[in-house]
DNA sequence: AATCCAGTTTATAATTATTCTAAACTGGAA
DNA sequence: TTCCAGTTTAGAATAATTATAAACTGGATT
């Protein structure tokens, strides 16, 4: 699905010059059939598995940072101290599981909103994030 | 509106001893008439107002958290990096300002959701929060 | 009222997540 | 091939929070 060239094409078109770095974190991040809900930390155990070039955890960061920028990954809310990033960039929505941390995707349209606040004056709708916590039934 | 004997009941019906510290940061807390959304450094600065009793950083977050535990004030998501509480532990929802890192409340029935997904098998929903996040018009 | 102790407070250390720094490295334009 | 802005990196620094352990105190018991 994802080749290299379309990766370094991505790359490319936001401005972040195609390191090896970049080319293998993104291929870890992109090239899979789910969405993936990941922090760095995450991220860095995914990236740095044995015999894998090794990427320092400073790139992790700087290469979350970037993609975010880019508008290749989002940052989601929870209430973790951890950062949580997604590769659904997407308007939707999520499940949160304080037990396991882990969240799960909600299609956009498994939630109709039939009435929303106006902002306040000056300011507009940037985003609107739903977050369902879950708990053992 | 809350008076010191209304707080120590607070206190000891969630099995919080009454100690000084506690009901001086129940006042700063409670006894006010708008909701208060704060931060362990914002509640710091009140509760630590020249001349008043000092209370240490450990008991500030000792207490938010126990109050947090008692049911007394909630937490809010944001993606800032420090912890947001509300002392409105209604259901509600929040706009987030990025810029002033500011929350402010949106009544429950501002938002009406017609269609919500169904939890996934053996958990149920706790909680389910909106955040909307603004920018400049 | 004096005693007592579990619960609480506190200063300080430790931990955790993240950002910063500055030196070495490298993609790719020239 | 040269060159340099952009990138990577190890390690230091910062920031928020939690842990530790000694001192203190609310209030029950005598
Ligand atoms: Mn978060
Ligand atoms: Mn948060
Ligand atoms: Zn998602
Ligand atoms: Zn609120």
């Amino acid at each position: 699905m994802h080749q290299k060239k379309e990766i370094i094409n991505k790359l490319r078109s936001s401005n972040l010059r195609p390191t090896k770095q970049r080319i293998l974190i993104a291929k870890k991040l992109f090239d899979r059939k789910e969405t993936f809900h990941f922090t760095a930390e995450t991220l860095n155990k995914v990236v740095n598995r044995k015999g894998q070039t090794r990427i320092s955890l400073a790139t992790i960061y700087n290469t979350v940072e970037a993609f975010k920028k880019a508008g290749h990954i989002r940052e989601i809310l929870t209430n973790n101290s951890k950062s949580y990033y997604d590769t659904n960039i997407k308007s939707h929505h999520h499940f949160y599981d304080p037990q396991t941390k882990k969240l799960t995707d909600i299609d956009y349209q498994e939630v109709i909103l039939k009435k929303i606040p106006n902002p306040p004056k000056g300011k507009k709708i940037k985003d609107l994030e739903i977050v369902i916590s879950l708990q053992k039934k």
